[in-house]
DNA sequence: GACCAGGTATTGC
DNA sequence: GCAATACATGGT
């Protein structure tokens, strides 16, 4: 068990349920299960406390989690920022302060987004969990860790069919097939201009625009990466109008995670 | 049963 | 170039 004090700017539910990721489930009041880089941790969040169970976690606390819930970045700063920028993404910031970027594997995240495509995000999470269930290695009874791209890479779509995926199973096979191969090559994308990283992306058929700013948002924590989806195409009619990404700054993804979750969660605003 | 879902590729003008 | 349409599947 890991025991972390004084942590303010964060909520579980607020940074699991606004959309970034699709692998962790509530388990108990305000407690967590989930799986990221192939390991399973319960996370409970108690008043400024954080507690942090499973196998290792003492040893992966440094090495993962605390990088993987962005604890060393001052959430509190970064949205006093974005709120002098202006009022409605104040108002944003302040309906889940406590939502967090998380820093995701890279592979995962551009296979999740391809899923979510034209989707909606409780069947993205059964896709994604069948996925695992079949492809992904057991690291601890029955819970699964995200397939390799090698693993994925060497399937039929007639194999990759019980996920149930829809049309997007051509598109998984050649993601995996350019990332296993490195014609699509993380370690160089991370380093790169957002439009270099957006285009390398986009030579994977069945990732746009979209798909590729949440991969290099969420997957390469560039948190100038600015996703527009429907949501957020309306909230920018609605409350940003005639403004760009580039009105966010340094940290459109951040303003871009509060603005999708405020939207989302008020759809009548759009009525 | 239509309509929609954190879009994208393809087609038609 | 840019607007329309198909795409698998399941929830509302």
């Amino acid at each position: 068990m890991v025991i972390i004090e004084n942590i303010d700017d964060f909520d579980l539910s607020e940074t699991f349920n606004c959309g970034q990721c699709f692998r962790w489930n509530q388990t108990a009041d305000n407690t967590f299960t989930g799986i990221a880089y192939s390991r399973v941790l319960n996370v409970t969040k108690e008043k400024n406390t954080l507690i942090l169970r499973g196998t290792n976690v003492e040893k992966s606390f440094e090495s993962i989690w605390k990088s993987y819930f962005d604890l060393d970045s001052d959430y509190k700063k970064i949205k006093l920022h974005l709120s002098r920028l202006d009022e409605n993404l104040a108002a944003a910031c302040q309906y889940a302060p406590g939502i967090r970027i998380l820093r995701q594997e890279p592979w995962e995240t551009l296979c999740s987004f391809i899923i979510s495509q034209n989707n909606n995000i409780p069947r993205i999470k059964g896709i994604i969990e069948r996925f695992c269930q079949l492809f992904g290695e057991e690291i601890e009874p029955r819970f699964f860790a995200f397939p390799t791209c090698e693993t994925v890479a060497n399937l039929s779509l007639s194999e990759l069919e019980p996920i149930k995926c829809g049309f997007r199973d051509k598109y998984i096979l050649d993601a995996a097939r350019k990332v296993a191969t490195g014609s699509v090559n993380f370690e160089v994308i991370k380093n790169l201009p957002l439009d270099k990283a957006r285009s390398e992306l986009m030579k994977i058929k069945g990732v746009g625009p979209k798909v590729a700013e949440c991969t290099i948002l969420y997957g390469f924590y560039r948190l100038e990466a600015f996703p527009v989806d429907v949501w957020m195409k309306r909230a920018m009619g609605a409350f940003f109008p005639n403004k760009e990404p580039s009105y966010f700054g340094e940290f459109a993804g951040v303003a871009q995670q509060y603005i999708f979750h405020y939207s989302r969660m008020n759809p009548s605003f759009f009525e």
